[in-house]
DNA sequence: TTGTAGGCGTTATCAT
DNA sequence: ATGATAACGCCTACAA
């Protein structure tokens, strides 16, 4: 005695945890599983359901029927969920790319496969493989590196799509234009009057960092000045990061008289030195963050940043993905951002 | 011609997008597929790999066979998936929460299933279902309300755990102790001489604001002092109720000496409200925050705030999951909380 | 409109 | 140790 009985009574097959599945459904409708999951799936047709769809929909609601996604998935091959992988996921950026992509894949009736393993290509690809298992049938990468063993995910049975991050030209990214960024944020200071402008640079690895550093020479080279090599000093992304790349410029003999940190949490961090070492700011030092989280505006003093689109970046590398998963051609973007002057960058007073 | 051929050579069966499937393996090692199968399942054995095994290990690596767990899952009645509902991801708490989940998740071989939706019952419960469709092996649940149709969390068919915020105590939950932590910081401005603390409490309907409500209310019934009730505003979590709610505080006829936020990121809203009124922290305005997220640390205030377990919150949560999973009963926990002293309160000095 | 049959890729039970 | 076989729950031609 199997599950293929023929027990007229329906309610049988209880499905996994006493679930009701359609099999259960047809036999309480008297109809064959085939028209309970067509009748299912179906919108109300032109001249209203048949007498034998509307006992299955009510079958349904009585039992409380909830299709097995997993199994309509073997069959369909579409899993209607996309694979995400995003590390530093506390960081606010990146939270925040993370909720447009889930809000946007909602929205389209996807859901989301995520994993935030540790900021390092060989645990990024490791969790590509796990979601590729999982059958997603697209997927969304945040912190991809500029170098390593990255190739591997040109050949994937899905379309790949980076975004905040991208590593190199190669790959389709929906990313900020971190290089004007770094330009303007740059030229502000500049303006201002600074020549000796620090850099809280970021990681080697990261895009963002790398690039907007790049628009900080950029807007040197566009006022035929030198950058000192000196004041580009590395970090990682955090408070800490920028506390401690802060101390080491201003430890310097001929210290900047401002500094640009590439992310405001970092910039946080320079404000915090900058405070431990009993400098005002700006009046002592100027500072420019980037990408204008919500807090950076109501500190008590308000920070200059350069606003970059996280929740758009978010929705749009979903509807690339989204139409790359329907079939056209998978597109990258850049999008544009914009200074935002607060109170944390004066003129050079003397 | 369907897929049931005898075709000697192997290779064939592409499986979705031209990934090899376990027919395909068993094909080219030319062994039953169930054969290869329990092969790719095993751990070498004592005796080392038989010929046949070999020749499966090899095809599974020429070919790079993923394994598809869609179809295991529908097999095997298992997911290894964990539902995670988690509204304001954006919210540094709720989104260090959510890593530490996934890692916790990940380093016990499971999935996550990620959903943001908007902070409403609704929305929330939604949510479930779509889970609960995917074949979840269990949900985590930050962010549930007070009041509101939640009984139908009641009776799923796999464990539900709460975390971050509870919906009451019929419900197993991984908090921090919030009453306490309100008791402990409005002490603190107790113990420094004030006598007027405001509040900015947070919506109505979350259990962390309301019971850092009652913390503060139970600090004045031990000291005997009664709570005027003008000083307690609600708002949401976020940098603008923080404004919001200070201005309403501060532009009272006898206004507050002190503000007690709720959380970190509504107590930046505070200062910058006591910026905007030309207020120096603590001098003219002491203020309490709650979480000790990263940045309030190294504020140009350092900001005096509770620091609560958001990491372990997460791993807990996760712990106490698998195991109900494994079939123990579903256990919640309270967490201690401990008051961060720094540079935003000072005693009143009149 | 409804029923029939076969299969999506994997695993578990049996027998060999 | 390996092979045959039958599901898991659902979908989709095709036939009636």
């Amino acid at each position: 005695m199997g599950t293929t009985d023929t027990d007229p009574a329906g309610d049988r097959h209880p499905g996994r945890r006493g679930e009701a599945s359609l099999q259960a459904i047809a036999g309480r409708a008297g109809v064959h599983i085939s028209t309970a999951s067509r009748v299912l799936r179906q919108t109300e047709p032109a001249r209203g359901w048949s007498a034998s769809a509307q006992r299955v929909l009510a079958a349904a609601a009585e039992l409380g029927y909830r299709p097995n996604r997993i199994a309509s998935s073997l069959r369909t091959r579409r899993s209607n969920t996309i694979g995400v992988v995003m590390p530093r996921l506390a960081d606010t950026v990146i939270a925040t790319i993370c909720q447009s992509v889930e809000s946007a894949a909602r929205s389209a009736g996807y859901q989301l496969l995520l994993t935030t393993p540790p900021d390092e290509m060989g645990a990024q690809l490791e969790a590509v493989d796990f979601l590729l298992s999982r059958q997603v049938d697209g997927l969304i990468v945040s912190s991809l590196h500029l170098s390593g063993p990255n190739a591997r995910l040109t050949d994937l049975p899905v379309p790949v799509i980076a975004t905040n991050r991208h590593p190199g030209s190669w790959m389709p990214a929906v990313v900020g234009d971190d290089v004007d960024g770094g330009r303007t944020a740059t030229e502000h200071l500049l303006a201002l009057g600074h020549r000796r402008i620090g850099v809280v640079a970021g990681p080697r690895h990261a895009s963002t960092g790398v690039e907007r550093v790049e628009g900080f020479r950029l807007a040197h080279q566009q006022r035929d000045l030198v950058v000192d090599e000196a004041l580009v000093v590395h970090s990682d992304f955090e408070v800490e990061g920028g506390v401690v790349g802060a101390h080491t410029l201003l430890a310097l003999a001929d210290p900047p008289t401002a500094i640009f940190a590439v992310n405001d949490t970092a910039a946080i961090g320079v404000m915090g030195a900058a405070r431990q070492r009993g400098m005002r700011v700006p009046d002592d030092l100027s500072i420019v963050g980037y990408n204008d989280i919500p807090v950076v505006a109501q500190l008590p003093t308000p920070l200059t940043t350069v606003h970059s689109p996280t929740a758009m970046m978010g929705a749009l590398a979903v509807e690339r993905l989204l139409a790359a998963i329907g079939g056209d051609p998978l597109l990258g973007e850049t999008l544009p951002v914009s200074l935002v002057v607060r109170s944390s960058t004066a003129s050079l007073s003397r």
